[in-house]
RNA sequence: CGCGGGGUGGAGCAGUCCGGUAGCUCGUUGGGCUCAUAACCCAAAGGUCGCAGGUUCAAAUCCUGCCCCCGCAACCA
């Protein structure tokens, strides 16, 4: 009964947006090492869940009309939908706005209380609602944030601190002490510099903003939404509630899965808070990496975000499981490509474990009447590769190196053909008829390790796991690790229902059939229909869909306080050790000139740019860039960060209005 | 001295922590097989492991310095 548990989770994910690759990436990979475990025998509980709280919500929630609930509701079915397809097992999703969750959340802060660490002070400082953080003045960007670049408001506001700064030297102990805490090994040392350079007390209540947990006590603050959120992993197991058997049997947790950008959160934070509430500390913070698109970050404002649905819908919910596990090195960044996708699906999948499979199977079948053989068979090189595979395979299981473990299986299956085309089981069957022994032994042989293949290959690819049992005749066969030992695939029995298990994949029939669907919007809950996965070639990419429906509405007035105003460019120069930033004096018929910078030496020559009309914004107010006062901006179309210049039809004189 | 990641056959990547024949997939060439999903097997060609030093019997791997690429930030008003 008391078997060993193991908890692991995956970060709760923000509502505000519909899930793409990367929610995907860590769902499935904590799901396989759920299902691993399981099947290695362990107690285990998988969680996931959304994050539901905060101001971005709150806003996307009101320019769509929507209560942030309600906004929250749809993509949380979204969320539920594509888990779904996927085949994810978790045990428990948990929702910030749920009941059980806040109980957990005042539990927590009461120990923090209680403990002494929170005290009430005055916050004052740059607030970027996008990130929902605050930024030092030094840091800022001209006036933005320096995350994203959105704009930054000054607030000072009444905030309830926690006192991180007291678990500097425990942290850091800690660290020392369990060096495993931290995986990849990398990050850790970048967790340990960051603590290093010193820890301030953290602002963990905001009155600025009404949608989240409300404050115990004190109803003019509301939870900050990272200690509401990191606070799921045990408000899930009931921690706070009258029933602590799910806590007590599972905290503290063995893995928190994340990705690297949340590494400090959970990293820093979290354990800081737990050592405060005198609670136990999670035993692993895993911090993989990130897909990349075309070698850049993914981000809706590239307009390269990858959501794989149209791969789903082709190949299924395992071919993209594995394909994720396969690529990507785990903790590493990989490219996410459809054709990297495609190029594995037939190679591995529809080449490799398809095809070996269809062929061993197809003899047993045609030679034995569609029985297996009678008889097991203890000596060969295949068990000898079998055994080899299935020992790499835990090995790197239990490391979490996926694509080792996976390597491991596909040499087997090379093995596997190998040995087919070596033995010639067809040459004996014509020369000696199914009665043949060494027949039997070799098809036994290819069976069974094709029987090993199916189990090692299940946390990753279930559904086809279980086929592939099925038409080996051990239908209804439940995964363990035990069932990797050689010799138990059933002797004399009816082998299953013939089927294809990875068709192989038209690589051009694919790319065709995409671009059309391309055109047509994707159905979603968001304003902006994101563009999926960009596949078009055309020399400026496809006009990304920009969703201009569910944009705010504003009126004329407000359009008319820009002040928009055709200007000719004198004289144009890179600002010196910049990179993109062109430095331009411009006639906006004002009488003197107008300096102003633009971000566009990218694509455009400073000396081209002499004599050109173009479209400023005269009456933005200044900034400084690299030290150069810039006095308007001029306007351009964007292309994946790309700028092309707004100009004019015909010769205007400088200052002339634009509406 | 901003933070981080990377530079390994034509392409994409593993290997680097714990030095010891440089491996995988795709591609190319030649051969084999016909059980299988135009698949599979064998063989071959193809690599100064970014550069330069150092440690060592031995370096892709450890140390030092440098160069280049990418993400974020510095600079996309």
């Amino acid at each position: 009964m008391a078997s060993k548990t193991f908890y692991i989770t995956t970060p709760i994910y923000y509502v505000n947006d519909m899930p793409h690759i990367g929610h995907i990436y860590t769902t499935v990979v904590a799901d396989t090492l759920a299902r691993y475990k399981r099947m290695r025998g362990l107690d285990v509980r998988f969680l996931t869940g959304t994050d539901e709280h905060g101001q971005k919500m709150d806003r996307t929630a009101r320019q769509q009309g929507l209560a942030p609930k309600e906004l929250a509701d749809r993509v949380v079915s979204r969320y539920h939908e594509l888990w779904r397809r996927l085949g994810i097992t978790h045990d428990d999703f948990i929702r910030t706005t749920e009941p059980r969750h806040l109980a957990g959340v005042h539990a927590l802060i009461a120990l923090l209380q209680k403990k002494g660490d929170i005290y009430k002070g005055s916050y004052s400082g740059w607030y970027c609602a996008g990130c929902e953080a605050f930024y030092p003045e030094t840091q800022l960007v001209e006036g933005r944030c320096p995350d994203q670049g959105h704009p930054v408001e000054m607030l000072e506001e009444e905030s309830y601190f926690f006192r991180l700064s007291a678990y500097q030297e425990p942290l850091l102990r800690y660290y020392r002490e369990h060096p495993e805490f931290i995986r990849p090994a990398s990050r850790y040392n970048e967790v340990v510099r960051f603590v290093e350079m010193g820890l301030k007390d953290l602002s963990i209540s905001r009155v600025s903003l009404k949608w989240g947990i409300p404050w115990p006590g004190d109803a003019e603050h509301v939870v900050y939404v990272w200690l509401d959120a990191l606070a799921n992993y045990i408000t899930a197991l009931g921690f706070g509630s009258r029933d602590q058997s799910l806590f007590g049997r599972y905290w503290p947790a063995s893995l928190h899965l994340v990705g690297k950008d949340i590494l400090r959160f959970h990293c820093v934070y979290w354990p800081a808070f737990l050592m405060s509430a005198g609670l136990p500390l999670p035993a692993q913070v895993y911090g993989h990496g990130w897909w990349l698109r075309d070698e850049r970050k993914m981000s809706k404002s590239l307009g390269n975000v990858v959501r794989p649905d149209a791969l789903l819908e082709r190949f299924g919910a395992d071919a993209l499981r594995y394909f994720l596990l396969r690529e990507m090195t785990f903790g590493q960044d990989a490219n996410f490509s459809d054709e990297g996708f495609l190029q594995r699906y037939n190679s591995d999948l529809a080449n490799g474990l398809g095809n070996a499979s269809s062929r061993v199977l197809a003899m047993a079948r045609r030679y034995f009447d569609g029985m297996t053989p009678g008889e097991a068979c203890d000596e060969s090189v295949l068990r000898e590769a079998a055994e080899g595979a299935a020992s790499r395979y835990l090995e790197a299981m239990d490391a979490c190196e996926f694509q080792r473990a996976l390597e491991a299986v596909w040499e087997l299956l090379t093995a596997v053909d190998g040995y087919v085309n070596e033995k010639a089981p067809w040459a004996i069957f014509k020369a000696e008829g199914a009665d043949s022994a060494s027949l039997k032994r070799i098809l036994y042989n290819c069976l069974e390790a094709l029987r090993l293949t199916a189990v090692m290959v299940s946390p990753v690819m279930p559904a086809t796991a279980s086929r592939l049992l099925e038409q080996l005749g051990m239908a209804g066969t439940t995964a363990r690790t035990d069932s990797l030992r050689w010799g138990a695939l059933h002797t004399g029995t009816k082998l299953g229902e013939e089927g294809v298990l990875f068709p192989r994949a038209d690589i051009e029939a694919f790319f065709a059939e995409v671009k059309v669907d391309e055109s047509k919007p994707v159905a979603g809950t968001t304003p902006a229909p994101a563009g999926k996965a960009e596949t078009a070639q055309g020399p400026v990419g496809a006009p990304a869909a920009t969703g201009t429906e569910g944009a705010e509405q504003i009126g004329i007035e407000e359009f008319a306080r820009m002040r928009l105003v055709v200007g000719r460019v004198k004289l144009a120069e890179r600002v010196p050790k910049s990179k993109k930033l062109v430095r331009m004096e411009v006639d906006l018929g004002e009488g003197s000139l107008r300096q102003v910078v633009a971000g566009i030496g990218g694509q455009y020559e400073p000396e081209k740019l002499v004599g050109r009309q173009i479209v400023v914004v005269a009456n933005l107010k200044p900034a400084v860039l690299m030290g150069v006062e810039s006095r308007g901006m001029l306007l351009a179309a964007s292309v994946e960060g790309a700028p092309f210049l707004l100009s004019v039809d015909a010769d205007v004189p400088p200052g002339t209005g634009v509406k």
